[in-house]
DNA sequence: TGTCTTCTTGAAATTGAATGGCGTTAGAAT
DNA sequence: ATTCTAACGCCATTCAATTTCAAGAAGACA
């Protein structure tokens, strides 16, 4: 797996005319020392900085992620009701799909390469050029259901995403969450 | 598939101690007779019911639209960059998938068995419930190379989703667009 | 049918993620 | 060192979505 450092940061930035910038530095290097896996949004990413002591204004960290994401450096993830997140978009990427639970919105990762083949053979039937591909699964998760919540969903039931969002009771905060 | 009349909805509510009302009732039936493979946003809604002669306030459209996503009536789709979209979600569901074009916002349903079963089989793996599940893919579509779209992405770039708000030029409309 | 309870509506205010404008600061090429 | 202009930070703005609240209406029951 590459890694950047502050070096080819700065050539891959300048190589499309862009700067390398101290933000710019802090914010790749948060990405990187961050536990494989996890992912953040800018609010999040915004806050991490302010506690690093390193604040930087959150404009800034909008634009900063949305470049690297151009630049394939990020990822760009749409997870839980409508929260961004990014994560690093390694060289050779292992390409994940996340399981989210619609409860607790915790999210888990996995890997399978019949899916990025099967949206790989979709992508070639209709004579289109593939970018990125993500399946999302909403499942509710066993530590969510020992919480209190609904032990099921109504056998009609198809999407839920809504469910959080229109419980008012008490929502269980799960320790290990990442979003 | 199963089909919605006045009564079978009002007492799908009434089980759930809700009511029925002209609004639900007019809104529902746009989704049936909306051409199947349809989804409309919120927004798109409202305006639909006004120019039908039938204006219903804009909290009321996004208040029914989420309540019968929870009732399992609707199924809830997050498409392109931060708008939601409503379809039917049939009693025996054909399971579709969406191809998304980053540069015109484009989307194009798919189905495919084996990615639902992929799903299915990580969901088992985890020991979760599934409750829905999605493949979203981003690419270029053709008629977006035509239109003078950049014609490939960077080698590295996986994911790109913020291309058509970081190029301030113009955006090609795509008049087949269901976004 | 009339009365009562409370769910629902509509209008307006509010939230919250994300973006844009602009004056100032500071990369980096010459 | 000078010059050009990308990038920063602050702040205002946008836009989808939600909330508030008084008025209105659905449904239950007598």
């Amino acid at each position: 797996m590459f890694s950047y450092t502050a070096d080819s940061l700065k050539s891959e930035l300048n190589s499309k005319g862009w700067r390398l910038t101290p933000q710019r530095e802090t914010i790749l290097q948060v990405f990187q020392t961050l536990p494989r896996g996890n992912h953040l949004s800018a609010e999040e990413l915004h806050d991490i900085l302010g506690q690093r002591g390193e604040p930087i204004s959150l404009s800034t960290v909008y634009r900063t992620v949305k470049l690297m994401a151009r630049m394939g450096i990020l990822r760009e993830l749409e997870l839980a009701e409508g929260h961004k997140h990014y994560e690093l978009n390694s060289a050779s990427p292992h390409h994940h799909h996340h399981l989210v639970c619609v409860q607790c919105n915790r999210t888990i990762e996995f890997e399978n390469d019949s899916i990025w083949k099967q949206g790989l053979k979709q992508v070639d039937r209709a004579g289109f050029q593939m970018i990125d591909c993500q399946l999302t699964i909403y499942t509710i998760c066993p530590e969510a259901l020992r919480m209190g919540w609904p032990a099921s969903v109504p056998s009609r039931w198809m999407c839920s995403r809504s469910i959080a969002s229109m419980e008012p009771t008490a929502t269980p905060e799960v320790s290990s969450s990442q979003v």
